[in-house]
DNA sequence: CAGTATCCGATGCGATACTG
DNA sequence: CAGTATCGCATCGGATACTG
């Protein structure tokens, strides 16, 4: 460790590039090459293999084949959990000091969907399947669709063919200050900011399984209103 | 913050090199350019400056002159304490999984010295002055001499002329090892691995002053024994 | 699907020299 | 003492192509 008294060969590893959106995406569940590679979008996959070798040979990553056998399995071994620490408080860290002035194309529609879709709560939609298209607007136009249901949840980039119950059209950027809890929910519902559409059971239930980051709730320790 | 949904335009910060032991050392109480260098030995001038800047920019450190509005002075603001808290969790996990076997090379005795320096117990030494001469034995040679009083601890790379009270020698990978709580100083100072030369009061006292890294009592968490 | 190999361009950093 | 400017090399990583 840099922090120590003494200098090591390779200052690389959590100094890398990638390797603590790596180190989220596993202790947030991701086990598979192709799950992590959703949700580090934008790395490629040379460096994503790459990097899970580096952080295997460190010990922090053990990477075993599934309960059939057949396909490889990456998770975080206890110094990895450790680490995830760190780099929850780092996340910790910036949303409370991080700038708060986003720049539209820094906002990832890809990587918005894949987290949101992670905090859905299934067990508030009902007993059967629910498919809801978003319409992501602004600078990146992108549509998704979700397949949800109780036992299952999955996310396509293309139309499914299933009867759609659900519009969500909203500007990328809204919801992304939705999602990090810098706009509240109701007041962008209520403004029309965040429009879904459909039957009415539907589109009412939609704050209650539609679940925000897990840092929504830590408060800017930034003024908002001062530009020094 | 990469932690978060959005990519930033500069990848940067805590992912810089150096940046992290910047902030630790003003954290442990530098606040001098010169001290600065001190305590993150083997940085170019140049790149310090221009992580200051940086730091400053993000609102992480305050730079302001001193008392006598004489010399500029850096210190955390109340962001960069929060980053400082992360860079100690990075610290103890560094402490508890890095790597066992240390190559000697790694190993700087200036910094080494200067952390030492920091931890020293000086109400535990006589009123009066003592000058203490260490002598760093092994790969790199090096000595330095404290000068240590009630009010003040000086360190200096050359004899400063003062009759030297006491002689502490020792190899620099050892007192690493026990600089980190690896070894026990007790059982270094019976294996005379480390051995404090003077009159029998200054050195019965010398493991009463002589203080450990903050990080010396976590124990390691990798097993010593197994090579995997 | 789950990777690896290669190549080339960007940039980060260390060395050196210079300034108030 | 407390910096800043410049410059050239090394390395890092993104793109592309290929493999079991």
């Amino acid at each position: 460790m840099e922090i120590s008294v003494r200098y090591p060969k390779q200052p690389k590893f959590f100094t890398q590039r990638w390797t603590p959106l790596i180190l989220r995406e596993l202790g947030a569940g991701s086990h598979r090459f192709s799950e992590l590679q959703q949700g580090v979008p934008r790395i490629p996959r040379s460096l994503l293999s790459q990097r899970l070798n580096e952080l295997e040979d460190a010990g922090d990553v053990d990477r075993r084949m599934d309960a059939e056998g057949k396909r490889p399995e990456y998770h975080l071994t206890t110094s990895g959990q450790e680490f995830f620490g760190i780099v929850m408080a780092l996340g910790e860290w910036g949303q409370r000091w991080a700038n708060q002035d986003i720049d539209p194309e820094d906002v990832d529609p890809d990587l918005l969907m894949w987290d949101m879709r992670r905090r859905i709560n299934l067990d508030k939609l009902p007993e059967q399947r629910v498919t809801v298209q978003f319409d992501f607007q602004g600078v990146r136009q992108q549509s998704f669709w979700l397949m949800l249901e109780r036992s299952e949840l999955s996310v396509c980039m293309f139309d499914p063919g299933f009867e759609i119950d659900m519009i969500v059209t909203a500007d990328t950027l809204t919801l992304h200050k939705v999602w990090m809890g810098r706009t509240p929910l109701q007041e962008a519902l209520r403004d029309e900011l965040i429009t879904p559409e459909g039957p009415r059971a539907l589109t009412k239930a939609f704050p209650s399984w539609f679940a925000l980051n897990v840092f929504a709730p830590i408060p800017s320790a930034v003024s908002q209103v001062s530009t020094n």
